[in-house]
DNA sequence: AACCCACACAACCGCAGTACT
DNA sequence: TAGTACTGCGGTTGTGTGGGT
């Protein structure tokens, strides 16, 4: 037997907001407050609507000093940084911008920050092989691998150590039922809501070739983050978690934190795209203003209530350690992962 | 002018956590 | 301790709107 129902699902009215039952909410609201029971204040208010529906129609439209409107570069940071270390974790991220919603930002998110850091890795001069050094980072390269391209052959020219094994980070998407091909994650396939998760073990052939071992594939969304109830997820997490892992850090022992790569990520972004302006003229650019994040107080300006160490603390029950497990832990999702391949 | 499509935003849904009895 | 009620959260869906054909 399921729970029983928040309310009359039947005399509910549902849908847009009409400015009278705004009013009515709002009249409430302000002479009553919420009486701490929002299933109880509709019938109160004299509102046919669910108390659900009350509370997000207060919290997100209605409670004074909502900020509605475009968002800031400070606030486009703020939720890049907290994005890349924390994931989806809406309420958290809103909890520093002040005014703004967790739905506002989730929104905002999905719709165009998204898309725009998307598009800056899309860019055709931040392909990660500028970028990382092969000796260290192999796989990912191959990860930013045109298209239906074939995957890691046996004369891909990588260097790594003989027989040593490497994980493909699970991000790694696939465009189809063909597990040969891995595609793109910055790709709009990668961000297509029913795609496959892959994870792969790679091995070095002692001529210094990587070859693929095993692949294991994940059903479910971009952003699948299995936590599902049920546990359905397990088997292939558990998987990943027996790998062994290459490339936590850099050859000289240099640990790379997730926020130093996108912020070169960033820059690099910004960088190409100065260049592209001066080269074709102008206009058009998207970036145009946006502060450099090597600029002094780029980030120190953005000053968090939440410290980062905080932050962890809050959400400790889902995730054990940002940074040394970033490619094993499986809620970690493809724009994550995508700020850590592109930086 | 009509239709289609993409986009942005608002709202809904289901689940998990917590408080209360 | 177990069951229930309620709140809060994140993912998803629905709807309105504007632009292109």
């Amino acid at each position: 037997m399921g729970r029983a129902p928040c309310c009359d699902k039947a005399n509910v009215k549902k849908g847009p907001w009409s400015p009278e039952e705004d009013a009515k909410l709002k009249e409430y609201i302000g002479k009553f407050g919420t009486g701490g029971n929002w299933i109880a204040l509709p019938q109160k208010a004299g509102l046919k609507r669910c108390g659900k529906s009350c509370r997000l129609r207060w919290l997100n439209y209605l409670r004074p000093n909502i900020k509605h409107g475009e968002f800031s570069d400070e606030e486009d940071k703020i939720i890049c940084q907290l994005f890349a270390n924390i994931g989806s974790r809406w309420s958290i991220i809103a909890a520093q911008l002040p005014g703004r919603t967790d739905n506002d930002i989730k929104n905002y998110w999905n719709t165009k920050l998204k898309k725009k850091l998307i598009g800056m890795a899309n860019h055709p001069h931040h392909k990660i092989t500028h970028q990382a050094p092969s000796t260290y980072r192999p796989v990912l390269q191959t990860s930013l691998s045109p298209l239906s391209s074939p995957v890691l052959s046996a004369s891909s020219p990588y260097h790594c150590s003989p027989n040593a094994l490497y994980n493909t980070p699970s991000a790694l998407s696939f465009s189809g039922f063909d597990h040969q091909t891995i595609t793109n994650p910055f790709s709009p396939l990668a961000n297509s809501s029913k795609i496959l998760h892959s994870s792969s073990i790679l091995q070095c052939t002692h001529d210094g070739h990587l070859s693929s071992m095993q692949s294991y594939l994940m059903f479910g969304g971009a952003e699948a983050s299995c936590s599902s109830s049920d546990g359905s997820c397990s088997n292939q997490i558990s998987h990943s978690r027996d790998m062994e892992y290459e490339y936590g850090s850099a050859p000289n022992g240099e640990k790379k934190g997730i926020m130093q790569k996108f912020c070169n990520f960033y820059n690099n972004a910004l960088e190409e795209n100065k260049k592209n302006m001066l080269s074709n003229g102008g206009g058009g650019d998207e970036f145009a203003g946006k502060p450099h994040i090597n600029d002094v107080g780029f980030w120190e300006d953005a000053r968090l209530d939440y410290e980062l160490e905080e932050i962890k603390k809050l959400i400790s029950s889902s995730y054990n350690n940002v940074s040394s497990d970033f490619f094993l832990d499986e809620n970690k999702t493809a724009e994550q992962r995508a700020m850590y391949y592109g930086c």
